[in-house]
DNA sequence: TAAAAAGCGGTCATGAATGTCTTTTTTTGT
DNA sequence: ACAAAAAAAGACATTCATGACCGCTTTTTA
């Protein structure tokens, strides 16, 4: 018992992380703050985690596990609608586990200790993501270039037009066209069937 | 005389300041960093901008006017040989001065005071951006509303992808095909002529 | 039931960044 | 050459995040 109450804690620290990361910033996300989101004191909370370093990490693996998840349910709902794959992952995309993740991601480019982490967990996620995706839409699979290519496509698509939504670098309303073109631009990326040259 | 140098001192600090948001991050960059990078004393510097605060948001300034420079060169270059837009703006992408705007403008989501000076710098350059392209390729005119889809179709992939190269949740070996099929998107997007219904 | 372990709260000293202030040095103008 | 102004350097107190340590309470276990 006291080990489910551990795990509960240690999940009530690490999703008030991701609050803090969200609202404040990683500049300002500091144990403290943590701790009182997370209605702790910063003496117990450092019981469950070392250090301050420790915390992130965990976040950053609880992130890269429910993205793993995510996709997988984006790409079970795609399998039915051929056509969602593009809107189911732009609806993950504005969650707050993405800002989370991408404060975290930029924050591990300057800092080893982060990096270390991080860049596996993406390395692991590309070969799933790919891996998934190859056999739920078997018809590219005699065409893998191709493939990885429409996926990079949307992967840099999507999150750059979420960065620089939350930037103030796009406007809102492209928002939908983009998404349309992208998928007309996936469409003509797929292996070419009977009758199917032109638009 | 006093005045060009104190000029110079200034663009030394923030040019310092850059080199640390690239090397370190936001998180990591303090003005004991600047000052030391820019080899000034910390009391040197604090004379020449009020606060650390103020020494960022002129960086922003400074960035804001550099990367409309820049734009302006992309665009007379692109101007001459057609396609060159995508490769030139990605060129720019890839420099440190990106790599320091993207780190200030992921601050400047969760800090009041950065984001009252950035937020109307990058409505600013959204309005240039679509003012010169427009009268740089006259052919879009009559239609504004594809011309705004295909500069955010642009900016989102090019700037996802570079912040996916950061972040190590791209493959380097991906960009060249990604820039290539930008670049049908583009093409394809350009008003229709006379026989060229087919790609 | 006693002992051990774990959860939890609180206190402490340390280190570092910040902004203000004062002092020294250099430059400028008369 | 000298006095005023600006640049540069340094000193200072304050604030705050951090990690380590100690004590209390509850739960598990022997």
């Amino acid at each position: 018992m006291q080990a489910l109450k551990s795990a509960q804690t240690r999940a009530r620290l690490i999703d008030a992380t991701i609050r803090v990361l969200v609202r404040s910033g990683y500049s300002r996300t500091t144990t403290p703050q943590v701790a009182s989101e997370a209605g702790l004191s910063r003496g117990a909370m450092l019981h469950h985690f070392d250090n301050g370093v420790s915390l992130i990490k965990a976040t950053i693996m609880h992130l890269h596990e429910r993205r793993l998840r995510a996709f997988r349910r984006a790409a079970e709902r795609s399998a039915q609608d051929q056509g969602a794959m593009v809107r189911t992952y732009w609806k993950q995309i504005q969650k707050p586990a993405f800002i989370a993740f991408h404060e975290l991601a930029v924050a591990a480019r300057t800092n080893s200790d982060l990096a270390t982490v991080l860049m596996p967990l993406q390395v692991e996620f590309r070969q799933r993501y790919n891996q998934l995706a190859v056999q739920l839409y078997p018809e590219w699979q005699a065409e893998p270039g191709t493939f990885a290519l429409a996926m990079a496509v949307s992967q840099a698509t999507m999150e750059g037009m979420a960065v620089n939504l939350l930037t103030g670098a796009m406007d809102a309303s492209l928002v939908e066209p983009v998404l349309q073109s992208l998928e007309n631009q996936l469409h003509a990326l797929r292996p070419a069937l009977p009758g199917d040259q032109c638009a």
